[in-house]
RNA sequence: UGCCCGAUGGUGUAACUGGCAACACGCCUGAUUUUGAUUCAGGAAAGUCCAGGUUCGAGCCCUGGUCGGGCAACCA
């Protein structure tokens, strides 16, 4: 018996309206604005409307709502659909909101005739007091009551290019006293003078988002039409429009939005961090954009993973990073091979060890891959081991190198410390070792057993490598939420860069198999796009879990 | 002072639609381990915002509160 997974709310009423025979299919839509890049809130969105298509045998179209040129560039188009793609994910249609401008156009002028819509003069200073306040009615515009022949003849006028910018604007006219404010004549189009990524210099009147979203829906013929939250208030008007219209009546469902600790969400906020310099740009690994985590290493199946396990509800959360992070591990636990790379290196020589020998050991690629292999490891007198593997003076439960301790080389011998150098300011420079040659992995016939087992690098066929490591964007949980300005917390330790770190000779594969790692105990790492055949750079995607308290109590 | 949402362990979701609160992350213990990783076993942690009501029985229904969020861009 299969585990059977609880439907979410949507879900719920997809299946409902499905087994109603309400629709023989559903149709979704991701309704991306081209005016920033996509983040790990929009996966949700994408997760949602894509899965619920792919889950119930329906469709997903891809409807960029372009409804506002002053902000909106093809960079992002592209980048949106780049973003989409790489998530796993293959759109239906490829629409655009600009693709409607006609009929939308049309849609306005029956609303006109329909004695529903209005063209007004108010200044925009105007129509805000005429909007009163959520507590206090709003108050009707001196143009409210013009005939429709007027109304007609201005609106084309309008289309026409005869008005400068902001001098019009064409109202529905609904109720304003109504309590939602939304419906308190809402403005459907405006007047801009401006370039549009799509249709040129074609239009200079362009709809606004409640005059193009639901209709674009219906157009589209989109059965459930799902956003987030903070369009709630806006159904109403979705509806009205809808049914003055007399076209397809899709449903708007909404959810609550993803929002993550220890990072900022909003497009705005993002802008910021790369306008301002604090990020090296949309897709810098510290962002939360699906470019940046992409860039990170993060794979699609970590953030599918993340998705669903977020779930899909209607009250405001915060999700804990953490949560993204064990599903990146989870996945790269299975998926990455594994690599020995030194960060800080501390001189180990073996002086029982010939000089001049190298002797080629084998290590598992993927000790949790059924048929991951063996790669070769060169091995001789002289290696590199990280600093911290070494202690002078060892806590009690110390599991590394120490004076006179023992320890596991991986996949090599087991060494024991005999002689700790230092240089003239008392800086340790170099451990003198000797190794156990019965010891050998997987040929141990020493006996000794050792309680730890770190990595190391045979220092003449190290390859140098630099490696980012990269922690938190910001130093609190809610950037948004403290005094002053949300840059103001910024972390400055979020990247890291180790411009000279020693990996095996194995790594300089990395450029063509483009795989994705595991550096023994440091964490997951994937190849940089900034790599060239001279210099490898790797990012850190995550750290590998940790639950050893330092030696500390 | 209006309208609209929401409220279940630290976090996020469940609870077959009224039948003695579950899963995941995190946390703690122990076992295994040539990664202090992984894996495995076990544990702590909410009595479901509050007060009434309906009912044999309420996290689910009703009423009234409280708290949190949203709504007054020619943005989406």
């Amino acid at each position: 018996m299969a585990e059977v997974r609880s439907l979410n709310f949507i879900e719920e009423i997809v299946e409902r309206d499905l087994r109603e025979g309400k629709y023989e299919k559903i149709i979704t839509r991701f309704p991306p604005e081209p005016n920033g890049y996509l983040h790990i809130g929009h996966a949700k969105s994408i997760c949602l409307n894509f899965g619920l298509a792919a889950t119930y045998g329906g469709e997903t179209n891809l409807r960029f709502d372009d409804t506002n040129p002053v902000t909106e560039e093809t960079e992002y188009v592209e980048s949106i659909k780049e973003d989409i793609r790489w998530l796993g994910f293959q759109w239906h249609r490829e629409r655009y909101a600009s693709d409607y401008f006609e009929q939308l156009y049309e849609f306005a002028v029956k609303l006109i005739r329909k004695g529903l819509a209005y063209v007004d003069d108010s200044t925009s200073e105007e129509i805000a007091a005429q909007k009163g306040t959520p507590t206090t009615p709003g108050t009707e515009s001196p143009y409210r009551s013009r005939s429709v022949e007027e109304n007609l003849e201005l609106f084309a006028a309008m289309r026409a290019g005869k008005y400068r910018d902001g001098e019009k604007v064409l109202r529905a006219k609904i109720d304003m006293a109504h309590p939602n404010m939304h419906m308190r004549d809402p403005i459907m189009y405006r007047i801009k003078h401006a370039h549009h990524h799509r249709t040129g210099d074609k239009w200079c009147i362009y709809p606004m988002y409640d005059f193009a979203h639901g209709q674009s829906d219906a157009i589209e013929q989109i059965t459930h039409s799902i956003c987030t939250l903070e369009f709630v208030p806006h159904r109403e008007l979705y509806d009205w429009f809808i049914e003055k219209l007399e076209i397809y009546p899709s449903k708007q469902y909404e959810f609550a939005r993803l929002n993550m600790n220890y990072t900022v969400m909003s497009k705005r906020k993002l802008l910021r961090l790369v306008n301002e310099g604090h990020v090296a740009g949309w897709d810098d690994p510290r962002m939360p954009t699906i470019s940046g985590m992409r860039r990170r290493g993060y794979t699609p199946e970590s953030i599918r993973d993340f998705c669903e396990r977020v779930g899909v509800a209607r009250r405001d959360n915060v999700i804990d990073v953490g949560l993204l992070e064990f599903c990146v591990r989870e996945h790269l636990n299975k998926v990455a091979e594994r690599r020995m790379v030194v960060f800080d290196p501390l001189k180990l020589v073996i002086t029982n060890y010939p000089e001049g020998k190298t002797e080629m050991l084998e290590s598992e690629n993927n000790p949790e891959a059924d048929n991951g292999g063996t790669r070769p490891v060169p091995f001789s007198r002289e290696l590199y081991i990280e600093r911290e593997d070494f202690m002078e003076n060892p806590p009690r439960k110390y599991f590394r190198l120490a004076p006179g301790q023992m320890v596991r080389l991986k996949s090599a011998y087991i060494v024991r410390c005999d002689e700790v150098i230092k240089d003239s300011s008392g800086n340790v420079v170099e451990l003198r070792c000797s190794y156990l040659p019965e010891s050998r992995s997987g040929a141990d016939t020493s006996g000794v057993q050792v309680k730890g087992t770190i990595h190391w690098v045979s220092i003449p066929h190290a390859v140098e490598v630099e490696v980012r490591l990269y922690d938190r964007l910001f130093k609190v949980e809610n950037p948004d939420e403290g005094e002053g300005d949300f840059t103001d917390y910024i972390n400055p330790d979020s990247l890291t860069i180790i411009e000279k770190a020693y990996g095996e000779p194995e790594l300089l594969t990395a450029r063509t198999s483009a795989k994705r790692y595991q550096f023994l105990r440091k964490g997951y790492f994937c190849l940089d796009t900034s790599s060239t055949d001279d210099k490898l750079v790797f990012n850190r995607t995550v750290t590998l879990r940790d639950t050893w308290g330092g030696g500390k109590k």
